[in-house]
DNA sequence: GACCACGGCCAC
DNA sequence: AAACGTGGCCGTGGTC
């Protein structure tokens, strides 16, 4: 285990026994790594009597095969003998239960092998039976077996099985040449097979290493031997060793310790909670510096709403450290008392009973600013905002375990939370965290939790947990990591992995990025209040203008029926559904829709779609559009498809709705939120995530990246964003980012050519496409792109060429087909794949390169590797299905393939810029710095006197 | 009430 | 079953 320190101090102790004194004597054979002896084992001496401790050679009876007097009987040495395994494995004292149901399983078991040789099944009723502890040793205890099981639905699936270790169905001893063999004999097996008699050796061997362990044996000797297949009745006898066979076994045995060693979770808590213990803390805490010791920290908040930055609200109620098992931070109890064991795990306390602060933060200030301490966090820009309003600096960002797990697999994990990165990746203990949202009712906050003596130990042991987990977790993903080669096709990379990767881009990156969160960037609130009031208005009337139309409508429609429910009052209009039913159902019909009851205007169905999944009918905008038509104010020529079944006032009304719902959206979705997240000095700090497949920054509460770049239904949202008094903005963003990566990775020399001279791309592109356009081209008629203006140009003349050719240029980026061209085109499918193998012919390069890149990534797999792609600097992303035998799977995995380089290519080289430019010392100097990242452009804000130097640089 | 899938739509 | 890649957010309507 990479960065395993060594053995924690506690370690070899005896934990404390649970419940009567049974097995006390087995306890005393508990620990000692590699076997030192302990002593007699209890199971072959007396029942009952406790043997003094021996050297492993001294006391033996007396050699003679005769029965002895008071051996026990067979049954029960057998019952010893997997007593003794368990502890072995369990590292603790079993309770008579659960010894009584693993004696159980493993006849079960026996039966199962015996009856089929396939997969077994458990039946579900035997592990109903249990109680939930029982069944996790249970499944430890199967683990442990190198067996590999899983809890699958109801019941219990076993892979691969292999021979259990503990099969011994009696011991005979007897006198062979003058020597004493112990004889074990397994269950009988109808069907033994090589692997069996293999897994049946070392398990053999192992229960050797025992009985030496315990004195049982005269020397080393002794006690080696092999395994024999007895005739043809299946059994096995173990009844002399051979050479060599003893070390294997306890090499063997050395594995699965520290294998065991791995799997033990953290151990016990040190509270922090006065002065004193915060000093000696701290003190212990710093001695550990230039150790090459990695910290975890983790923290536990209170008020802080998820709706509003961390900058903006909560304060640290606690935080905790881990530094790894054998850094203690308790005072041991000499009397090596319950209390003895290691507390590896520190808890402090930061905020008082009235949640006011209690002064201990400040004791750990020098700790926790310290830029020598290297520290470990998962979602290290969370807690460094929260400890940034606790007054602390967090110094020493080492690593972000969140970022090391998105770098370590890009695709496959489901969750990046902690807890589930632990539960799927992490060994034994470590995936045991138990929930603390379970521990709280709604509302209460994590000091109301710990100030109820009920839950305190609990909480505190969560929150412990997860600085351990995140410990546990860094060291395991700098495994993974480090086992991955870095190809870095930009510059020589020899001999790095990934996980040099990871500390040369986005470890500075993550810090570059809590920087630009915390500055956040400034938003004109009057404005924005202004807007909104607005809309809202615009919104209200148009909805009222909807519903007065549809309330007349009925009336025309049915001037009899008073019964009608009055849709018209209560259809939701956000509501896609009471919407498709309204518009589309068959005429008249009364409807029972979203729980509403809706009178239907039976506008053809063949007017829209339905939905992918729930085939409904589709209103969207797009729809809406239509059926109003372009202008249907100005008389039935304005008007769209519903005319004919609505009226010249029904195309008004549809307007007027898809007015309501665009309105709606931006208010919902960027008037009122910004509001909501601008802090008292008017600015927002989103959060940037390194959160996708591909490499690029995701931005959330709010995601700035998603402000409307233009203007959308008479709103101008991106001019709600200023820079701060004094200040200005400077917008630097690249051209043609992505093509221009596309460019370089395919070589295409006529895209390099065009890009490098600054022409326009897509106007050339559509001389390289299209025939007539060169000819024109070539007469001297017209010019590609404007160049002094005499003549007209391909964008004057041959626009629907020059839009074909663009919009093919971005779809190839992102694997394009002709059917998705079509649409984007509105013309036939035909017409489409033609469009798209001229633009292919034009860019020979570009499709070569796609191919080979989708045949390389595929051919991995051939490797016994994952099929993956890379981008420029070496960034992988796995791509399961890039070989799938599924075509539309593989598809879709082609179309991830293609568009990585280059999308993640670009997102690299922006990352990378970023860092530069938030440590570049001119703009430090001007006073500019980044306040957002929009995927492709970097937002700077700085003072107005240094804009036009700051622009320079 | 919390959570989720879905449709829809904003960005690059 | 899908057909253009990467995200996040909003409201609805369902389940637990």
């Amino acid at each position: 285990q990479p960065g395993y320190g060594p053995a924690p101090p506690g370690f070899g102790q005896a934990p404390p026994a649970l419940g009567p004194q049974r097995f006390a004597p087995l306890g005393s054979s508990l620990a000692p790594p590699v076997f030192a002896p302990p002593g007699l084992s209890p199971w072959l001496g007396p029942a009952g009597v406790v043997p003094p401790p021996a050297p492993a050679a001294a006391p033996r009876r007396e050699g003679s095969a005769a029965p002895r007097g008071n051996a026990p009987p067979r049954k029960e040495l057998r019952e010893r003998v997997v007593r003794e395994a368990l502890h072995l494995f369990f590292q603790h004292p079993v309770d008579e239960r659960t010894e009584n149901t693993l004696l159980e399983l493993q006849t079960r078991q026996m039966s199962l092998l015996r009856s089929d040789r396939g997969l077994q099944v458990f039946d579900a009723s035997f592990f109903d039976e249990v109680d939930a502890e029982t069944r996790d040793d249970l499944l430890r205890y199967l683990h442990l077996c190198p067996m590999k099981a899983q809890c699958v639905d109801s019941g219990l699936t076993i892979e691969d099985p292999v021979l259990p270790p503990l099969l011994v169905d009696r011991i005979d001893e007897e006198e062979r040449d003058g020597r004493r063999v112990v004889t074990f004999v397994l269950y009988d097996f109808e069907e033994w097979t090589p692997e069996l008699g293999q897994q049946a050796t070392s398990e053999l061997a192992k229960m050797a290493c025992m009985l030496r362990q315990h004195g049982y044996c005269d020397g080393p000797d002794a006690l080696e031997g092999k395994v024999v297949f007895l005739g043809g009745s299946g059994r096995v006898e173990l009844y002399t060793f051979e050479p060599g066979a003893l070390r294997d076994a306890e090499e063997r045995l050395s594995e699965t310790r520290s294998e065991i060693l791995d799997e033990r979770g953290p151990g016990g808590v040190m509270r922090v909670v006065s002065k004193a213990d915060a000093d000696r803390v701290v003190g212990v805490l710093m001695g550990l510096k230039d150790q090459g010791r990695w910290h975890a920290v983790d923290t536990e908040i209170v008020g802080w709403d998820p709706a509003v930055s961390p900058y903006s609200a909560g304060k640290v109620a606690c935080f905790t450290v881990y530094c790894g098992p054998d850094v203690d931070f308790g005072r041991r109890d000499p009397s090596g008392g319950p209390q003895s064991g290691v507390r590896d795990r520190l808890y402090v306390e930061t905020l008082d009973a009235r949640g006011e602060d209690n002064g201990l933060l400040e004791v750990f200030r020098e700790y926790l600013e310290d830029p020598g301490i290297p520290k470990v966090f998962h979602n290290y820009s969370f807690d460094r905002a929260m400890f940034r309003r606790m007054g602390i600096t967090v110094g020493g960002f080492a690593a972000d375990t969140l970022h090391m797990a998105r770098l370590w697999k890009t695709d496959d994990l489901t969750s990046y939370a902690l807890g589930s990165l632990a539960k799927n990746h992490l060994p034994g203990d470590w995936k045991k965290q138990g929930k603390f949202e379970d521990l709280r009712s709604k509302d209460e906050e994590w000091t109301d939790i710990v100030a109820d003596p009920a839950r305190r130990r609990e909480a505190i042991d969560y929150a412990t947990f997860d600085a351990a987990v995140t410990w546990k977790l860094y060291m395991f993903l700098r495994g993974k990591l480090s086992d991955d080669e870095w190809k870095d096709s930009l510059k020589s990379s020899g001999g790095k992995t990934l996980h040099d990767f990871y500390h040369e881009y986005w470890r500075p990156l993550a810090e570059a990025l809590a920087q630009v969160e915390e500055r956040g960037i400034e938003v004109d609130v009057r404005f924005l209040e202004g807007e909104a009031e607005r809309a809202e208005s615009e919104v209200k009337e148009a909805e009222q203008g909807f519903r007065e139309w549809l309330q007349k409508f009925y009336e025309e429609q049915h001037p009899d029926d008073h019964d009608l429910p009055d849709t018209a009052r209560d259809i939701n209009l956000s509501s896609r559904l009471q919407l498709g039913a309204l518009i589309f159902g068959s005429a008249g019909d009364e409807t029972e829709t979203g729980g509403m009851r809706i009178v239907c205007l039976g506008v053809p169905t063949k007017l829209t779609e339905v939905t992918k999944i729930s085939k409904q009918a589709v209103v969207n905008r797009e729809v809406l559009q239509k059926l109003a038509g372009p202008n249907p104010k100005s008389g039935e020529s304005g008007c769209g498809e519903a005319l004919e079944f609505l009226g010249q006032a029904g195309c008004v009304a549809m307007a007027d709705l898809k007015r309501m719902l665009d309105v709606q959206k931006i208010l919902s979705t960027f008037l009122e939120p910004l509001q909501r997240h601008a802090d008292e000095n008017h600015r927002v700090h989103s959060s940037l995530n390194i959160n996708t497949v591909s490499g690029r920054l995701s931005s959330r509460n709010p995601n700035l990246q998603q402000q409307p770049a233009f203007e959308r239904a008479g709103y101008h949202i991106r001019r709600a964003f200023r820079s701060g008094r004094g200040k200005r903005l400077i917008v630097a963003d690249y051209a043609q980012l992505e093509l221009r990566v596309l460019a370089h990775v395919s070589g295409e020399a006529s895209m390099i050519e065009c890009l490098r001279s600054d022409g326009d791309l897509h106007s050339r592109t559509a001389y390289e496409m299209y025939e007539h356009v060169q000819e024109s081209v070539d007469s001297g008629e017209i010019l590609i792109e404007c160049g002094g203006g005499a003549k007209p140009t391909i964008k004057d003349r041959f626009g629907e060429e020059r839009r074909n050719a663009k919009t093919v240029t971005f779809g190839i980026i992102y694997g394009l087909t002709a059917m998705g061209l079509s649409k984007d085109l509105s013309c036939s499918k035909e017409k489409a794949a033609d469009v798209i193998e001229r633009w292919y012919d034009s860019r020979p390069a570009v499709k070569r390169w796609q191919e080979e890149l989708i045949a390389e990534g595929a051919g991995r797999s051939r490797q016994g590797k994952m099929p993956a792609v890379h981008t420029l600097r070496g960034r992988r992303r796995l791509l399961r299905d890039l070989a799938s035998e599924v075509g539309w799977k593989r598809g879709a995995a082609e179309r991830q393939a293609v568009n990585l380089p280059a999308q993640g290519g670009a997102a690299d080289i922006v990352n990378e810029a970023m860092v530069k430019v938030n440590s570049n010392p001119e703009l430090k100097t001007l006073g500019y710095h980044i306040v957002l990242q929009v995927h492709d452009e970097l937002v700077l804000e700085g003072p107005e006197e240094n804009a036009e130097r700051a622009l320079a640089v």
